[in-house]
DNA sequence: TAAATAAGAAACTGAAACGTATCTTAAGGG
DNA sequence: CCCTTAAGATACGTTTCAGTTTCTTATTTA
């Protein structure tokens, strides 16, 4: 292998830390880990990032910036809802869960949380969330008068909430249980 | 002060280390910095305890001597829930979430979660949420049809899922907005 | 193809914590 | 009041990691 520069080595190395951080936990992780799991030495990875925190920081935020898609369009909120809800629970979730417990001693040592982490992964962006509501909106499924953020976000609130109990996918049944007994009836 | 021993001494320690752990977090916290809180020395404490998880084990059981006490009778359906997620937010909610990360190692480990370790708590028990949910029939406030096992836990999961997102305790106002915006209309 | 740039290796300093060993002295029990 | 036990102080060797320095060498680019 040849000597890498500037974007492909950044990019080998953050991926190299985000399987150490996913391997071996945050408190686990060191310059020197990442350098050496990335064939590289550590002077290369101070040059770009000032400390683990800033790393780790870079890492995760470059992971899951790859993977934000806007939800499919299924014609309907209800449709567009499960979809997406099952998307998360069955790909993203479970791990996104587990990565929070990871970062443990992350949010400790900044004062941060897992609310704060997921503001800089989105860092503005349009959620799939917004994307969704703002169709139903569209085709009149939703009165918009009743939509506040705390509903809006409810389904993925509850889900994230069952994730994190069960460290397991969400069963189809729940996801529905979710969308057609509490989040639509308060809605329309 | 004299020279403390045996059970006083121990409670000392415990104490300290719980205070290090809920001010400066876990990974800080290390057996001087408990000892020296705790105005002692820290072969003292590796006389009791093998290493800092056993350590931090034992100061989380045994601030946590867990009582469930049943849920002050306010004269509503409204009044018992605010107070009681109020009191679940301010003194046991944080911990519970703490207690949550720094158990995920030994999640991982038993392929247990959250849930199963809430279950094996409880027990059997009555929880808080049941008898304030019965008292609200009995006063005619809900419609027993609607009141489904997950809306009868849609406040308790929503704080808890706020809880663990901020790692703060939940604002009066999201308190009262969960409430009264999404759990009382769906349940009368 | 020469000059500029940055990768990569190695070693080093300093801080911090771990875990242990030694010694003294206070407390409590008989 | 003596004797056993354990507290508490100190200091140590070791390890680990942080962050830097120096130097060599590969790659770009002009």
């Amino acid at each position: 292998m040849g000597r890498r520069r500037g974007e492909a080595l950044e990019a080998a190395i953050l991926e190299a830390a985000w399987d150490e951080l996913s391997e071996r936990g945050y408190a686990n992780l060191t310059f020197d880990s990442v350098a050496r799991r990335a064939g590289t030495s550590k002077p290369v990875l101070y040059r770009r990032w000032a400390d683990k925190q800033k790393l780790v920081e870079a890492a995760v935020v470059r992971r899951n910036v790859i993977q934000l898609t806007t939800p499919a369009d299924t014609g309907s909120l209800r449709g567009d809802l499960i979809a997406t809800l099952t998307e998360l629970s069955e790909k993203r979730g479970p791990f996104l869960t587990q990565l929070s417990l990871l970062l443990a001693g992350y949010f400790a040592e900044t004062g941060t949380s897992f609310a704060e982490l997921r503001e800089m992964i989105l860092a503005g962006r349009r959620s799939g969330r917004d994307e969704i509501m703002e169709r139903a909106i569209e085709r009149g499924e939703i009165d918009p008068a009743k939509l506040t953020p705390r509903i809006a976000s409810l389904p993925f609130d509850l889900l994230r909430g069952e994730t994190m109990m069960t460290l397991r996918p969400v069963a189809p049944e729940v996801i529905e249980e979710i969308v057609d007994t509490i989040f639509l009836p308060l809605v329309r």
